[in-house]
DNA sequence: GAATTATTGTATCAGGTTGATACAATAATA
DNA sequence: TATTATTGTATCAACCTGATACAATAATTC
C-alpha cells in the first residue's frame, strides 16, 4: 500500500475487516523517571488519538492487537493486556471522522466502513522506551511520546480509555510483575522505585520498597554501578529468569 | 414477536443488530450453600450455552448486557461486570449454528446474520437466586440452574468463558464486596463464609473469617436467629448502606 | 428440668508484614 | 583527606493473619 490511489481504495472500502469492532492501544514507556504514552496526531488536524486499528476477518483478536502495537513501535512479542471494552453508542461521531479523512485528501462516502458505530477493545502495553521506534500510520503525521501529565485532549473517548488503562495497571501492580518490559535489561533499585512511584502516583519509603521487592525473589543482583555521581554506587539488578 | 413467522423473519434478517459483536453472560446464583450457574439448552439439540445476545444499533453496550440479563432472569439493575473479550477467529462454527436453527425449524441462508464471525464480550452477574425467574429464549427449551461442579459440556468456547469469569471473580473478591447480590437481605456469618468458600474453592478458618469480615465495617448486625438447630443461634447480618 | 450436643462469639498467642526512623558504608568531589 | 549525597541494611512498634482455645447458648435427649 504505497501508492496514494491504493491508500484511497483501502480506506474507502476496507473490505476484509471485521465490522463494528476496533482496537485502541495505551502504549506506555518509561524514560528519565517519567512514564510516557504514545500518541498519534492526524494529518492537517489538531486531533490526537491512541494508536488503534481493526481486526482482519481471518485474524485472532490477540494477534490484531499485537499487530497494531508492532506497526506503531516495531516491537514484537510484547506484554499486552486487554483491559476494557468501550461501547457507548455515542462514543464516535461522523463529523470528526470526515475531518480526519479530509485532512488526508480522502472523501468518505456515507456507506464507508468508518461511518458506522464501533465498539472498541482497549489494550495496554508496557514497553522498553529505548527499543521502540515510533512511526505514524498513513493517516497521521506524528507518532510521539507524551508525559502522562501533559496528555493533550484526545479525540472521542480516548482520554477516558487512557484513564481506565491506568486504573487497571494500578490495580494489577501488586499481582503482576509489570516492571519487566518498561525497564532496560539492567537497572538500579532507585529506577525501579521511580517506576512504581510514577505508576502509583505516590511516594514510597525507600528502605521499605527495597525490602519488599527483594523479598519477592524475582530480582538478580549484579555488580556495582559506576554512576559518576558523588555517592555510594548502587547495585544493578535484572529480572531473574530471562 | 409472538408469531412463528415473525420469529423466522427476525432470525433470518436481524436487521438492527451491531454485526460481529455478541454478549455472553455468566449468571451466578447462590442456593443451599452451592454456587449455581444459569444455562440454556437449545431446542431439539444437546447444546448447552451461556445466555447471550446482541447489541442493538442504538443501544449502549452496558444496556445491552443488562437487557440480556433481564430477559433471562426478570431482574433489573443488577451488578454486572465486563471481564473479558473472546476473539479467537475459530471460536464459533457454522455447522453448530445451522443445527441449532434447524432444531427451531429455521433455515439459515449463507448470508444470514449469524453466519459471520463474532467477537464476544463476557459479563458476569451475581444475583439473588430466590428472586430470579429463569426463562428460556425463543431458541431454547430450558433455562436452568446448574451446580458449578456439574456443568455440562457447553458449545463453542463457553466453558472457557465460564472459567475466565470464575478466575476474575476470585481475583476481585478481596477488592470488591461481591456478596451483596448473591445473598438474601439478611444472612448469617456462616452463610457468608460458605459463599466465600464456594467462590474461592477452599476452606477458611471460621474465627478468622469472622474477624476479617467484621473489621471491614460493611456488615450491620441485627437480632438473633431462631434456627431450629440444636445449637447457639447465630446473629443475622445485612450489608450496611442499603 | 437437668444433662448433652453442636455451633457460635470472642479471646489469645505466635509469626509475618508494613511504616517509620536510624546509621554505617562508600563513590565522587572539594 | 574531609565532605557530600546516596545506598544497603538494621531496628522497633503497629498491624494483620493463621491456629487454637473456650465460654455461651438453642435445641434435643434423658
Amino acid at each position: 500500500m504505497t501508492k496514494s490511489t491504493d491508500l484511497k481504495d483501502f480506506w474507502e472500502t476496507k473490505p476484509k475487516m471485521l465490522p463494528s469492532v476496533s482496537i485502541d492501544c495505551v502504549i506506555l514507556g518509561f524514560h528519565n523517571s517519567q512514564l510516557k504514552i504514545l500518541l498519534l496526531k492526524y494529518k492537517n488536524t489538531n486531533f490526537y488519538a491512541l494508536p488503534g486499528g481493526f481486526i482482519n476477518i481471518e485474524e485472532d483478536l490477540e494477534d490484531a492487537a499485537q499487530r497494531v502495537l508492532e506497526e506503531r513501535t516495531g516491537l514484537r512479542d510484547i506484554y499486552l493486556e486487554q483491559f476494557h471494552v468501550f461501547g457507548s453508542k455515542n462514543r464516535r461521531n461522523d463529523a470528526t471522522h470526515q475531518q480526519i479523512m479530509k485532512g488526508c485528501g480522502i472523501e468518505m462516502k456515507p456507506n464507508n466502513f468508518l461511518m458506522n458505530r464501533f465498539v472498541s477493545i482497549g489494550y495496554y502495553a508496557l514497553i522498553d522506551f529505548s527499543k521502540a521506534i515510533p512511526s505514524p500510520d498513513e493517516l497521521s503525521d506524528t507518532c510521539d511520546w507524551y508525559d502522562l501529565d501533559k496528555i493533550p485532549s484526545l479525540m472521542f473517548d480516548h482520554n477516558q480509555i487512557f484513564q481506565k488503562a491506568l486504573e487497571t495497571l494500578r490495580l494489577m501492580l501488586d499481582d503482576k510483575l509489570i516492571g519487566f518490559n518498561l525497564l532496560p535489561e539492567t537497572f538500579t533499585m532507585n529506577e525501579l522505585q521511580n517506576l512504581y512511584e510514577t505508576i502509583l502516583g505516590e511516594k514510597l519509603v525507600r528502605s521499605n520498597f527495597q525490602r519488599k521487592i527483594l523479598s519477592l525473589g524475582i530480582l538478580e543482583r549484579i555488580e556495582k554501578k559506576m554512576t559518576g555521581a558523588a555517592n555510594k554506587a548502587p547495585y544493578l539488578y535484572r529480572f531473574a529468569g530471562k
